[in-house]
DNA sequence: CGTGTTATAGAGAGATGTCTCTATTATTGG
DNA sequence: CCAATAATAGAGACATCTCTCTATAACACG
């Protein structure tokens, strides 16, 4: 019923994508994306009411996919297993899609767009919630009992460091394996060689 | 000898630095810069002539305050203290200049500006080889000879792990000391504890 | 106190981007 | 084959940004 689409909004967040992760997060205007698909601007805005709602919802397709293998390590019963394969996976996941990569950590959310679209306000406000859990979680079976200082260095562990060094390799050109993962596994590692972390439950090797 | 400059190029850069902070890389618009200073934008035109050399400039600006006391620290005769002091560095000078460390952390250079002004790429292109030199220069006390991936390695555990805490911390709203400061130090620490980095000459503690 | 000099003031030209609105085209079901 | 439907096509209104150009204001020096 109807003429068949010629665009989807798949292909519109593709290109979108690509846009923004070659160009920073001012290229993926409108223009350029009718322009990738071969296509006036005016189609665009048959699939997506306006330039934001585009770029909120690569975000948001970009977070989940990311999210979905990591939620999967860091889910393993082993804690320090968990934590390797959450770390890896940030490396391999970035390694093999760096368009989707650079889209996360070269532009961060807050200057990819700086007014978020209402309607989507409440997804994106829970969409850390799942990782959040997963985080939380980690460090009550790690130690016992949670604290919001064993949750931040928790994070920046086994988040903030392994993006660290997808942004140091895209930016140095150096391949995200090899010597780099054994680094960032220990970085990332070293940063539980603490007592504040290590309290109720001594983790030895 | 004429009228007397009511604005300066540091008022601009200034201005624009804020501006950039707190509003992502477009934000620094040259209408925006003048209205911050309450002039009109012509003004602004008088003291640079386009907007990507003022951009350009306080990349730079910026980039050659944080290098002066990264490069003292990194100038210990002591390896160990050299390195504790770099890392201390990067977390202490983003926590006193927080404008301009959101300027070098939430916008790499490459998004901050497309098209770099061809009269200041000499410039650019030696901005980082006071660093580099003394990465390297680093390296080969700390091992004898160097490696690429020594390099690497060690600019990976001297600037990538102290910003990616600095950037967890600004977006989480974490201080930028106490547990961080320590977890950073062992993050970075950790990098060492590699053959690769202590073949001739080994770092035991 | 006037002249030269240097800066600011402010309007506006031209480019680019977002979004709207109408016309047109392709398909499906009767 | 003929509606009904749902999509694309494309022009253009409107906003904003960069940069230019001319007029005007303030100060130094003789």
């Amino acid at each position: 019923m109807g003429r068949p689409a010629k665009y989807s909004k798949e292909q519109i967040l593709d290109a979108a994508a690509i846009l923004t992760a070659r160009g920073g997060p001012t290229a993926a205007t409108v223009v350029a994306i009718a322009e990738a698909l071969g296509a006036p601007s005016g189609s665009i805005y048959h699939l997506f009411p306006s330039r934001d709602l585009i770029v909120a919802t690569l975000w948001i397709r970009t977070v989940r996919r990311f999210q979905s293998g990591y939620l999967d390590a860091l889910a393993h019963p082993d804690v320090r297993t968990a934590r390797d394969r959450a770390v890896l996976h940030v490396l391999r996941w970035s390694a093999q899609n760096p368009d989707d990569a650079r889209v996360l950590t070269l532009h961060s959310r807050v200057e990819l767009l700086e007014a978020w679209p209402v309607e989507l306000g409440a997804e994106l406000e829970t969409l850390n919630d799942a990782v959040e859990s997963a985080i939380v979680e980690h460090v009550r079976l790690s130690r016992g009992a949670t604290t919001a200082d064993a949750v931040s260095a928790t994070y920046f562990a086994l988040v903030g460091i392994p993006y660290s060094a997808v942004r140091f390799a895209m930016s140095a050109g150096e391949p995200l394996d090899g010597w780099l993962e054994a680094a960032v596994l220990r970085a990332s590692a070293a940063v539980f060689d603490d007592p504040i972390l290590t309290t109720s439950q001594k983790d030895t090797p």
